[in-house]
DNA sequence: AAGATGTTCAACCGCCGCGGA
DNA sequence: TTCCGCGGCGGTTGAACATCT
């Protein structure tokens, strides 16, 4: 028996898919299935090879693949079963439906791990000045508690878990602060306003660039402290300034 | 304004186990 | 028993984009 090499790469196109491709992958495994991948992309009329297909089908085309940002839930998962399993990308993603194991390894890589390294070590790392991505924002689903528009905030400390919601914790001056569940409309960034910051909801504080110096907006009224972006280490101390305000010295308020 | 740097994630690569010939 | 293609898996890459300097 002879058979033809699996992935003939002549001629055959790679890298990203074109959402023509993406049309006629998908239109032929709904009519036909993909018993096999081999020959798939010849009768599809796809220049791929069986490989590429079957990748962008399960990780992208798949009717029950669930996008957007993880839950909580999906990422304490990951983390306890990879615990137990290791790197088994594929016996995760069994576990949680709707997700791959491409995506999962991603996650893991860009966000749990370097989260369980700095639980690990018990301290934040000083080095690490933590962006809000705007490319994160495009791109995820709208997950209540993640940071939307605060962009000009740099802070001190890994703020990846806050970032993604994963356990609502944050560290304030080198201690562990649980974040209340806040609503997406905490964040703004304005310049401050008095007509705008009357129709603010009320459990939202405004901060900007452009505000006078060591003054927000917090629970609708002008508040002074620390202006945050003077000094890019000053933006946690900023923002544990504010809890203190609200009357607690570790426990965060209500918003 | 522009180059440097960091982050994200889709896609590729290479290896492995299984099963048919 | 051996060979080899296929499907599946984990590791890695690189383009696109955001942010910093």
């Amino acid at each position: 028996m002879v058979r033809t090499p699996y992935c003939d790469k002549k001629g055959l196109k790679k890298g990203p898919w074109t959402l023509e491709e993406d049309e006629i992958l998908t239109s032929y495994i709904n009519k036909h299935g993909h018993s096999n991948w081999r020959a798939l992309p010849k009768h599809a009329g796809l220049l791929r090879c069986g490989k590429s297909c079957r990748l962008r089908w399960i990780n992208y085309l798949k009717p029950d693949i669930k996008r957007g940002n993880f839950t909580n839930e999906e990422e304490e998962t990951i983390i306890k079963m990879h615990e137990s399993l290791g790197n088994r990308w594929s016996a995760i993603a069994a576990k949680l439906p709707g997700r791959t194991d491409n995506e999962i390894k991603n996650v893991w890589h860009t966000h749990l791990k370097k989260r369980l390294l700095n639980t690990n070590n018990n301290q934040p790392n000083s080095n690490t000045k933590k962006r809000v991505s705007k490319q994160k924002i495009k791109r995820s689903d709208s997950n209540s508690s993640t940071l939307t528009t605060a962009s000009n905030c740099t802070f001190s400390s890994d703020f990846s878990s806050q970032e993604k919601n994963l356990d609502n914790s944050i560290i304030c001056e080198d201690s562990l602060v649980t974040m209340p569940e806040i609503d997406e409309s905490f964040w703004s960034e304005t310049v401050i306003d008095d007509e705008i910051s009357s129709t603010m909801p009320s459990n939202s504080m405004t901060v900007s660039n452009d505000l006078p110096d060591q003054q927000c907006i917090f629970n609708n009224s002008v508040e002074n402290f620390q202006n945050p972006f003077d000094n890019d280490d000053d933006g946690m101390d900023f923002w544990y300034d504010v809890f203190i305000k609200s009357g607690e010295s570790t426990e965060l308020p209500e918003f």
